[in-house]
DNA sequence: TTGTATGCGTTATCAG
DNA sequence: CTGATAACGCATACAA
């Protein structure tokens, strides 16, 4: 065998092309080089088959180009479409994503993090649900929906906004009882704040309100017990309804119509996130709409800032509400009206 | 200053600690060690907050423990399952998963694989529409879904399987005259075989039946003008229909609606893949069910596998039939009867 | 502009 | 069982 049968290195390419491994350095990455230099290297590579090797750079240079993302699943739609718009943002700019999935876990929450302690990867963007979790400081860290405290940056829609967006919203589909539904955990995360902004609206619309909140661990079969309690002779006690989640809606609106309760006609149902059908079609339930594709580009940029004091340690982004099929059509203003 | 500001790496460990770099490398990767110098060790990298870094490693070692995953996006539910059961089977492993989402792009498909080569992963579980992309010869590939060569081990659902099982299924279920409908790519690829099954299958049940094949162009518009040009007097000329994929079949359904065809009273339908709503609740439709996670596991066995002469070139594996809303139950038979 | 040489942090070989 | 040292592939400061 005349050919070597190992993976030819840089210096293979320069020993060839006679020219200092150095100039060969420079040619791969684009750096000035002098035009016949050039054209010597660029053939030898051609020729050898050469084949850039990253480890190489990364080790020198302690880079790796690549973020860790932090998350439960991507069976949520929801984390499904933050990692597809994370991953996006983070190709716009030459970078890789690492994904770990930490099922709800907190043992794998932590083990995640120390792995990218160990140089695999230059910042973390995070959605985690451990309480007391102690982030690293010495990489940059990018939390979503949680804030852990001034030092981590966390990127979240403007829940209380969506909350009191809902309640509004509500109000002008016409709705006079109104019930919040959702489930809490043991940790105080942004979300956390859509009961508050929904009761908020609900007092700025003077609508009557009641709140039902199940802990993490309670059964879902205790939703279905709220809402047979409220049902006096076939009516239903509230004629609108804010639920903490779309998933949460969509469990909610199936045990409504098995209890022959109407949605939309006896009672409307608004959602929070946004999800839709297939990632792309119709919304399953109406819903305050997160941001996502923002929230990913504001995550992204912030864990690659290099001027790190420039971070905000808190930022909100704007929601919207989209009507889907568990609200009906609002009743079309007189134009006018809006302009008085 | 008396502390050095910059990490401490195993030579810092090594000469704190009056040991040989090498000693310490053993302690690090739990290899037999004397009891003293374990301890002297242990405390050293203790007390200088020794972190280790896997560049090293992966330089000298050429092994950086990471797969490539390639796949169109996470969005559509079917990606999102597999993405997470091969990050699950790498996990138990001890590997990550490096995601790169194509959109069904064919340049970024082949800049994804140019990327694992320049040794960013161990291997490559692909999973691409490109139809005439080829794929290294050096690095371990694995393809899901799409035959390439005898030399790139593929993984899929046993389609014809599938597409027969419907058939038989539909003729169960009471259905004389039905329909296939899917969209097809100009790629052959396994799922391709859906139809011949489901033909193969009529025709063993000695079922009518038609086929409404659609190019990746044609709008959906045209599915609908297929089941309008069906209805004679309100009524539709099928009463059964076997969708490619429960995300067509989905879409279906809400045409058939709207056009006042009750599903599953007048038409039943059953889809390809078995989705669920959220990932883990009713199934969207009812469905031939891929085996995802064994789907998942054979590809991560295969890619990890030293051995390359053991895999299998095609490994199919058995589907099952689920019951969603959109097909009807079936009548009870007489327990005996099965078994004369 | 190009060549040379050193070091990034680890593993592995070999001698003690 | 342990110590010393040479790679691994590349970037870069410095010398020419």
């Amino acid at each position: 065998m005349s050919s070597n049968p190992q993976k030819p290195t840089m210096a293979d390419v320069a020993r060839e092309a006679g020219v200092a491994i150095g100039t060969v350095s420079r040619v791969v990455n684009g750096e000035a080089v002098g035009e016949v230099y050039q054209k010597k290297v660029t053939e030898t590579i051609e020729r050898l088959g050469y084949k850039y090797n990253n480890m190489g750079r990364v080790l020198r240079t302690n880079q790796t180009n690549t973020i860790a993302m932090i998350i439960p699943n991507t069976l949520n739609p929801y984390f499904a479409m933050l990692v597809h718009h994370i991953n996006a943002a983070l190709e716009k700019r030459n970078y890789k994503m690492m994904l770990c999935f930490t099922e709800y876990d907190r043992q794998r929450e932590w083990d995640m993090i120390q792995m990218v302690r160990q140089k695999r990867a230059d910042g973390i963007i995070a959605l985690t649900y451990h309480p007391d979790l102690n982030m690293p400081t010495d990489i940059p860290v990018v939390s979503i929906d949680r804030f852990f405290s001034v030092s981590i940056p966390c990127v979240a829609a403007d829940n209380f906004g969506g909350g009191r967006m809902a309640a509004h919203k509500l109000k002008e589909l016409g709705c006079q009882k109104v019930a919040h539904m959702r489930i809490i955990s043991t940790l105080i995360n942004e979300p956390s704040k859509r009961k508050d902004g929904f009761i908020s609206g609900c007092m700025e619309c003077d609508m009557d309100y009641e709140c039902m909140l199940l802990h993490d661990g309670e059964a879902y079969a205790k939703f279905e017990e709220f809402i047979r309690a409220n049902i006096h002779e076939g009516r239903f006690a509230f004629d609108g309804l804010f639920i903490g989640t779309d998933s949460l809606a969509w469990r909610i609106v199936q045990i409504l119509r098995k209890l022959h309760i109407r949605v939309p006609q006896d009672v409307q149902v608004i959602g929070f996130d946004g999800l839709r059908m297939f990632g792309d079609q119709e919304y399953i339930v109406s819903s305050i709409v997160q941001p996502i594709e923002d929230i990913a580009e504001v995550c992204v940029e912030t864990v690659l800032s290099k001027d790190r004091s420039v971070v905000h340690s808190l930022t909100t982004l704007p929601v919207h509400y989209a009507k889907g099929p568990t609200t009906r059509d609002i009743a079309k203003e007189d134009p006018h009206a809006s302009m008085a």
